[in-house]
DNA sequence: AGAATAGTGTCTGTAAGACATTATACA
DNA sequence: TGTATAATGTCTTACAGACACTATTCT
């Protein structure tokens, strides 16, 4: 009964990493080394190994991983569920700590990287296919965004700039898939008390907007009261 | 760039099984065997390493291990967060997979097991230490199913056999801590359509009460309110 | 009959939801 | 001056919260 009795399965992190672009909630694809023992060449969530020698934990891990494939560090992390059985990889038993990530919209990254929308995989034939069980992550990770969009300001977290609430309530228009009523949006995000006016504003269309900060770096604020009503 | 280039750390499951008992909420602990390597006989949550060969997925791991070190199972179970760093074993670099398991009281179980009040973890100091970062893990599976009593019918599986509404009632009241209103709380349970009459009926202390039974196996429903109101 | 528990009726308060209005910048 | 957007005011409604009440069973 020691330790080192049973082989130990495999275990990676893998990146589920979303940004909103062109109205769109996108996630980051790269593609497969073209020497990987499986799935070569394949786009797939960006994901890797626990270095045992320079990694403290597995946020370590993971952010290593983005720098070294992605060449960005996100605004926001989160954990998702774990996952470890025999089929999800090819070669055998193995086990992903999945991560969800938030990154803004003008942060730039590698040009490696392909974002493609989040909805090419939410259906049941996504228009292409991910190695592993990447899409299940993605859909996942959406799941779990698109609810905390209903209950929580975690959304806010596609900015790390500041910004204005109307761009704010875009991001949750967007992630909800339904418009929102102006006022009930921003009385609920006052509400919140996760946002603050930086003293700023900044001219926008055809109006001038005041500009807003993060209170609480990630952590976001728990609503008592899920989001019902959106237009339609 | 391939798989075995990288040593993979260490991956076990860790089960935090919880009952309610002389009305309080408990956790199971277990000795661990005389030639551990680390920890030896010291009291600790059940858990153990994948068996590559037997375990198809991380829940046949959890419930192969359940059964031999506790001798029974749940009648719920719910992943946790994972945890990953080098410093929660003494061997070096870790990682568990922990899994929330709610049984009932009545359930028989292995007499090895010390079952303990989880308030006992829920301080700095608690009565006992436990090894690697299983307080923190009682800790974080509490704060789970507290916050859940408050806005899903998750404690609902504390139940297998039929139950009545007054010994429901009882449950959710243990797990926040406080009192609630009869009415209300079984308002919200009927609005969740979590449960329903078995038909039967059982004598309790003066009164006759109706039995219910779970409408879904291991699928809380979700409030869209949280519950704030309680006595006191 | 009295006590304890199961089960229900109903009023209130609060925050989400819906919609209207005002203010500001620009072409 | 007209239009589009920012920002705010206010009425309605749904449901949690509080508490009173009735029904049933046992001593």
């Amino acid at each position: 009964m020691t330790k080192q009795a049973y082989p130990t399965p495999v275990c990676t992190i893998d990146a589920v990493l979303f940004r909103i672009h062109d109205e769109q909630l996108q996630v980051a694809l790269i593609r497969r080394p073209s020497d990987a023992r499986v799935y070569a060449n394949v786009l797939a969530l960006p994901g890797g190994f626990v270095h045992v020698d320079s990694d403290q934990n597995l946020n370590d891990t993971l952010l290593r991983n983005l720098k070294e494939k992605v060449a960005l560090s996100p605004a926001y992390i989160a954990k998702l569920e774990f996952e470890g059985n025999i089929s999800r990889d090819p070669e055998g038993w193995s086990i992903t700590c999945p991560y969800l990530c938030l990154i803004d919209e003008s942060a730039s990254c590698s040009e490696q990287v392909c974002w493609m929308s989040v909805s090419d995989f939410l259906g049941e034939s996504p228009s292409i296919n991910l190695p592993f069980d990447h899409q299940q992550l993605i859909q996942k990770a959406f799941h779990r965004l698109y609810h905390r969009a209903k209950y929580s300001t975690e959304p806010n977290y596609f900015f790390r700039e500041p910004f204005t609430l109307s761009e704010l309530q875009t991001v949750y228009e967007i992630v909800l898939g339904k418009p929102l009523h102006k006022k009930n949006f921003r009385d609920r995000i006052e509400e919140s008390d996760s946002v603050e006016e930086t003293g700023e504003s900044k001219i926008v269309k055809r109006s001038r907007a005041k500009l807003y900060t993060h209170k609480q770096p990630q952590k976001p604020h728990f609503f008592s009261r899920v989001l019902q009503g959106a237009l339609d």
